[in-house]
DNA sequence: TTAACTGTTACTTTATATGTAACAATTGTT
DNA sequence: AACAATTGTTACATATAAAGTAACAGTTAA
């Protein structure tokens, strides 16, 4: 299966500066204990930015900061803000014309997985950060 | 986001068979339908016959048939015959030591990501390859 | 014996995820 | 004013996984 790392690199990051919050964290910090490369995380970052769940001030002794209590951040917050698909994919080509379930199956399956995702969603809508980093500290 | 197509391609020849049930159908002509090569889903029918989800016919005049009613196999029994992990990954990188939040986060997250697995399997339960070409049917 | 199948595997190609590097823009500090 | 430390962005390179190609062994009906 996929490799996509996106979220989980997402959430980590997320977990860090809600240990930390309200403290400003640096995104080159944020990397090194990720153990991922500063490009890719502010790629992340950027998106998580511009759903509002970050909020970063620039410049000299600049870093990020979660844009709100981790209380009011869920999964699917982040889901959303990382992803605009669905995380199951119809196929992109041409059906066989000469087959009615291969006519159909593109939308029947579009259809099902549509329904997947919004169950996902409720549950992760379920999950925030705080009882995310709740767990972390519950282990210290 | 991931290219994976497995489940959409097994899905696909699952309710072709289904369609047909309990008619045999060759391997060529599905991935002919489908619009795949013979191979890529023939690894993926491999799988779907050891779940016993398929039943093969070897030999001349041999071919493919759903070994019971499309009615007693759901998504869930394809995906689970398909994958064998959770969904979402996390990192495969070891931990930055000197951070808490880097050490307990794979933990954690494994944790959540089984929770939302059970979750959608659980939703995956409830759809069966006869509501699917119920839908296909109902279209023509 | 041959043809039509399944099943498997080695190899190739293509696409995607991640990583590297460089640099523009912003802002506090000296 | 100059510099340093930060975010933000982009072009390009690399690694890896998904899908495709090809070949062939095994099975069975005719």
């Amino acid at each position: 299966m996929t490799k996509d790392r996106s979220l989980t690199t997402a959430l980590h990051a997320l977990m860090a500066l809600a240990y930390n919050y309200p403290e400003l964290i640096s995104s080159n910090m944020l990397a090194t204990s990720i153990c991922t490369n500063p490009a890719f995380l502010r790629r992340l970052i950027s998106k998580l930015v511009k759903a509002k769940i970050i909020s970063s001030t620039q410049g000299k002794n600049g870093g990020l900061c979660l844009a709100t209590d981790p209380q009011n951040i869920s999964i699917k917050d982040v889901y959303l803000a990382i992803y605009n698909e669905n995380y199951f994919k119809v196929s992109d080509k041409d059906p066989f014309e000469e087959c009615p379930v291969s006519c159909r199956a593109q939308d029947v399956l579009e259809d099902t997985y549509s329904e997947l995702q919004v169950h996902m969603l409720d549950k992760m809508k379920n999950t925030n950060l705080k009882s995310l980093i709740d767990k972390i500290k519950d282990e210290e």
